[in-house]
DNA sequence: GCAGAATAGGAAGATATCTGCCCATAATCG
DNA sequence: CGATTATGGGCAGATATCTTCCTATTCTGC
């Protein structure tokens, strides 16, 4: 679907939010996997089905610049047996963007209270 | 199955074929899903369908002796973008027991012509 | 308001390896 | 020779990420 230049989808909007949440919980790094569980459990569950389509709204929104992202170190996967991560983190443009589109979820902006630099 | 010890099963037999037919055309080690390829389209296809089953065969393999295995280093498979590689080998006893089980299989034994210490 | 363009989402599969579960088969022991 | 036991092979799925193809939706321009 053609997009309105500074739109946020839902699905964008919920991968903020887990961002946020996941945050707030002492994570402020997730790879894709974690995600898509934090997504498919916890939040309202029924959106984000495929793989596929969340890696895509991730580097979607790294472009945007409301994630950032970088490899993780190759051996430290290679220690721990499983393939490397990339480890997303959450933009304090992501963070104005989750405020933005939805008000209600508990995001703490630069320059409030709760904020601390990512 | 139960098993007769030393006996080599045709999975087993295929392997190591297969690790001498690479070798000799000059790809000495090899992993387990090149291995896959090779034995789904090449050898008599029919055997081997599960990746599993085949990565189960290549370690009881290790263990025997008949095949010698290292990881690929990680950041070289990080450069490539895909996940890391164990690399397998075929060893002197390997090829022996191909010997013992498929004559017909040419087989370059040490200290026979084409032999070249692995 | 409708047609056309652009893009999001889903399905599927490639890349690699490994684990657990179940069943069938083969070897051994009595 | 029959019962026991070990184990091999297939199926399924976990772990991660990415690509391609197709469809559906939405935005924009006329």
């Amino acid at each position: 679907m053609r997009r309105k230049p500074g739109a946020v989808l839902p699905l964008e909007a919920a991968i903020l939010a887990a961002a946020v949440a996941l945050s707030a919980a002492g994570t402020a790094r997730f790879h894709g996997f974690l995600l898509a569980k934090h997504l498919r459990d916890a939040e309202g569950a029924k959106l984000l089905t495929a793989h596929g389509t969340l890696y895509k709204a991730l580097s979607r929104m790294e472009k945007a610049g409301l994630l950032a992202s970088q490899w993780e170190d190759p051996d430290v996967a290679a220690e721990e047996g499983r393939p490397r991560r990339r480890l997303y983190e959450i933009t304090a443009s992501g963070r104005a963007a989750l405020a933005r589109v939805a008000p209600e979820a508990d995001v703490a902006l630069p320059g409030e209270p709760g904020w601390s630099p990512s």
